[in-house]
DNA sequence: ATTTAATTGAGATTGAATCTCAATTAATGA
DNA sequence: TCATTAATTGAGATTCAATCTCAATTAAAT
């Protein structure tokens, strides 16, 4: 683990402590694992990675700890349309959307300043106070428009 | 039931036909009904609403029933991230976006262009071709943030 | 009127997410 | 180090939206 992540942990550490909140195993492994995953995981990822190894941690745990985590802004819940959510680890990483290919399940992230200030204009027309932006764009990606069959 | 309704109840009539499906008394009660709905209705709404009435229709055929319309383009399915959709009547509106109020559930629309062309310059720049984007703005709208018990 | 494939509805099933509660454990401080 | 206490965990039950199954019904075409 990277010398930014334990950074990152020790302030998760603080902040379970601000909140009368406990360092549990559980707790300490969720976060280290998540620092490490893939973008864009999903619930059962980590399920299936704790299950093969030694010690199991159990469904509820895991959703009641993401709840902490996204909570407290380290992990950004996404929701792909899939029926079930997503998460990234947020803590080192700034302002995007995403592209999702509806044929091989790709996602492409995007920074755009333009579209940002766009949107705050209009909240500020609206007289609205943005707390959460969602933009995405759902399609077919490069290669999947060459070959239908490319992600299969 | 308008003119322009009626219109779209046979432009339906007719796409039923073309796909050798049949025109039955709940497609044709659930279509009329949606056609005069609220925006951003839900499942429950429909079944509510038939319950009370003299024939009752089945979650089944409402759920297969919304699945050929917005297949045809007659409903569009939104997900303001509640944990079950919602729909709204698409065929005698434009494109638009939504905010959501996170405090009294209200949902703004508004349209803006220049957002859109934006994302479509991006789809470009990606060689992405766009089936369906999503933009949604969650946060407090004007009266909640005067008084935050408004909406409740 | 007959035929046939599409449709319906009741109820079972799925799958994600949340809840319950008894047993366990981290944290505090004497 | 040990006792106290409130927080936590996990197994399994529960919820809820959405989908599926299948026998009975029905729209539509001839
Ligand atoms: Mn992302
Ligand atoms: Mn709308
Ligand atoms: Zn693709
Ligand atoms: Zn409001």
């Amino acid at each position: 683990m990277s010398i930014m992540k334990d950074q990152d942990l020790s302030t998760f550490t603080e902040a379970l402590r601000r909140e009368n909140l406990k360092l549990t195993p559980q707790r300490k492994k969720i976060f280290s694992t998540i620092a490490e995953s893939d973008e864009h995981w999903e619930v059962d990822d980590l399920v299936y990675r704790f299950w093969e190894s030694e010690d199991r941690i159990s469904r509820a745990t895991i959703y009641r700890t993401l709840d902490i985590l996204v909570d407290y802004g380290f992990v950004r819940k996404v929701d792909f349309g899939e029926g079930r959510s997503r998460y990234e680890y947020a803590a080192d990483k700034k302002y995007h959307d995403h592209m999702i290919c509806e044929e091989c399940g790709e996602i492409f992230e995007f920074t755009d300043e333009n579209l940002r200030k766009h949107q705050e204009r209009l909240c500020e027309i609206f007289d609205f106070t943005p707390s959460k932006h969602v933009v995405q764009i759902y399609g077919l990606c490069s290669e999947c428009q060459a070959e239908p069959d490319a992600g299969k």
